[in-house]
RNA sequence: GCCCCCAUCGUCCAGCGGCCUAGGACGCCUCCCUUUCAAGGAGGUAACACGGGUUCGAAUCCCGUUGGGGGUGCCA
């Protein structure tokens, strides 16, 4: 198949009926690769012919989305509400070559007919020789040709053709006079000089009629359509807002960063010939290729996304981390403060954003937020902890408050460990063992960075209050 | 029902007629490292849906079957 190379000029088309979601960024990335690989343009167009169902709020959200992700748009988006004249102008064109014909059948009727007649769906043709005058009400159809076929080259499926024959006569303008979609949409690519129609691929079936269309008006089909695989649920459907995790604006909220996102749908469809996953987006502009897209369906996998975000998470210099962590804290500059003196320990640490705060947590509150499962591992069924404790306690004490520093006090727990009888077969210190009930003991949970740097931070004052408390619940 | 599409490990991707006793990644499991958890290192688990062709040779090409998905609106 030949190779996308000279530069193409390719469109976004979002309908404002819901918040971005992680299909349509799919599909919006897809375009975006492949304008800026090629040099070419990457246009945004909103489909709000629908008075009824359209959101104009959530168009800020889709925007808004798209600049989060980095998908920038080459000039002004277009808004198919404004330009209800050109498809006025376009329906008459139609009208005059004879492809269309004025329609006054209900919905209810035309099922009543179907049914009838055996039960098959679509447009039975009714009115296609009553010779009606347009009215109010009556809506425009299309006649499709009685024979023949239509089809394209796909440059994710190869050649896909329908018979015309399986085409119905459908609806171009509603009774309502407002245009529908298939009109404004192959109207509008023709019009802007879209080169390559990328999209998904619940979009196939209705090529053919775009194709009809676009012909009957006399314009220029688009160079290539490339129809792009459905990301689908555990359940192997097509990811719908209802069941799915599919909004945009939460995985942001949850701590998931643009560059990982982009990262991972990249992959949804298509892998780097050298198997390198996890880049930055640079490297997969140069190398996306669409005529490598797969054409079946990819399961979007919030694990494999959680690991492609990490891998970004950790790529990110110190500074950085701590810049793109910052809105998650919700502690404020204590929490910004608190995270600076253990950066690097968090940041290998997480997975997401959202996971940073709970870490250092302990560092910016009065007393630990103590976890119920943490305390029954390290403290009820802890060996020796009430001797630990006591002897951590009376170490870190004696400890030079000026040597306050993780070498030492790492080497205080160590003595603690063997004062509590805590040693391994060399008669060293079990430290494994040994820091389980202090690390509870100051931070609430068994899990978290590492002791000596926490308990740095921390501050000897804090840290003797906190295990001579923990100490003193222990009886 | 009809039309269209899809079919390699649980998942994503590689494979485009011999290099495949099928490779990488996520996940899961084991071990190492280790103050917890991560990270890192070493292993392991696991797939060409089925049946016919074509060919000296097929995961790769063709046909069929089965399975899955999408569409089937005066929504987009």
């Amino acid at each position: 198949m030949a190779t996308v190379s000279s530069p193409v000029r390719v469109r976004f088309a979002p309908s404002p009926t819901g918040f971005l979601h992680v299909g349509s960024g799919h599909s919006a990335l897809a375009n975006w690769l492949v304008a800026r690989q090629t040099g070419g343009e990457f246009l945004l167009r909103i489909e709000d012919t629908d008075a009824e169902r359209n959101r104009p709020e959530l168009v800020d959200n889709v925007l808004e989305m798209l600049q989060w992700l980095g998908l920038q748009w080459d000039g002004t988006p277009v808004h198919q509400s404004e330009r209800g004249a050109l498809y006025a102008d376009a329906a008459a064109s139609l009208e005059r070559a004879g492809a269309t014909y004025h329609c006054d059948c209900t919905g209810e009727a035309v099922q009543a007919r179907n049914k009838a007649a055996g039960g098959k769906p679509g447009y039975d043709g009714f009115c296609r020789d009553r010779g009606l005058e347009a009215g109010p009400g009556r809506a425009v159809r299309f006649r499709t040709p009685d024979e023949g076929r239509t089809g394209w080259t796909d440059l994710v499926r190869g050649e896909v053709s329908f018979a015309n024959e399986d085409l119905e006569d459908f609806v171009v303008v509603r009774g309502n006079g407002a245009p529908m979609f298939l009109l404004a949409n192959a109207f509008d690519d023709a019009d802007m000089g879209i080169t390559h129609v990328i999209r998904g691929e619940d979009h196939v079936n209705g090529t053919p009629k775009y194709l009809l269309l676009v012909d009957a008006l006399g314009l220029a089909r688009p160079t290539a359509f490339a129809h792009m695989p459905l990301l689908v649920n555990e359940g192997r459907k097509k990811l719908s807002k209802r069941r799915d995790d599919v909004s945009m604006a939460d995985y942001r909220a949850r701590g998931y960063l643009p560059e990982a996102m982009v990262n991972y749908l990249a992959l949804l469809g298509w892998g780097p010939a050298d198997g390198v996953e996890v880049r930055p987006v640079e490297e997969i502009v140069e190398r996306y290729r669409l005529e490598d897209v797969n054409a079946s369906p990819a399961f979007f996998d919030q694990k494999k996304l959680s690991f492609v975000n990490a891998e970004h998470i950790r790529a990110l210099s110190s500074a950085a981390f701590q810049e793109r962590a910052r809105p998650f804290l919700t502690r404020g500059d204590p929490a910004a403060e608190a995270l600076a003196s253990l950066a690097t320990e968090v940041q290998e640490r997480v997975r997401t954003l959202t996971e940073v705060e709970p870490m250092i947590e302990f560092l910016v509150v009065e007393e630990p937020t103590m976890d119920e499962a943490s305390w029954a591992k390290a403290i009820t069924k802890g060996k020796a902890v009430p001797e630990m404790l006591d002897a951590s306690i009376a170490r870190l004490e004696a400890l030079d408050p000026e040597a306050w520093v993780p070498e030492r006090i790492q080497e205080a727990i160590g003595r603690a460990a063997i004062d509590a009888g805590l040693v391994n077969a060399e008669g060293g210190p079990q430290l494994s063992k040994a820091q389980g009930p202090v690390r509870v003991a100051i931070s609430g949970r068994t899990v978290g960075p590492p002791l000596w740097e926490s308990i740095t931070v921390l501050g000897r004052a804090r840290t003797l209050a906190r295990l001579r408390h923990t100490r003193g619940r222990l009886g």
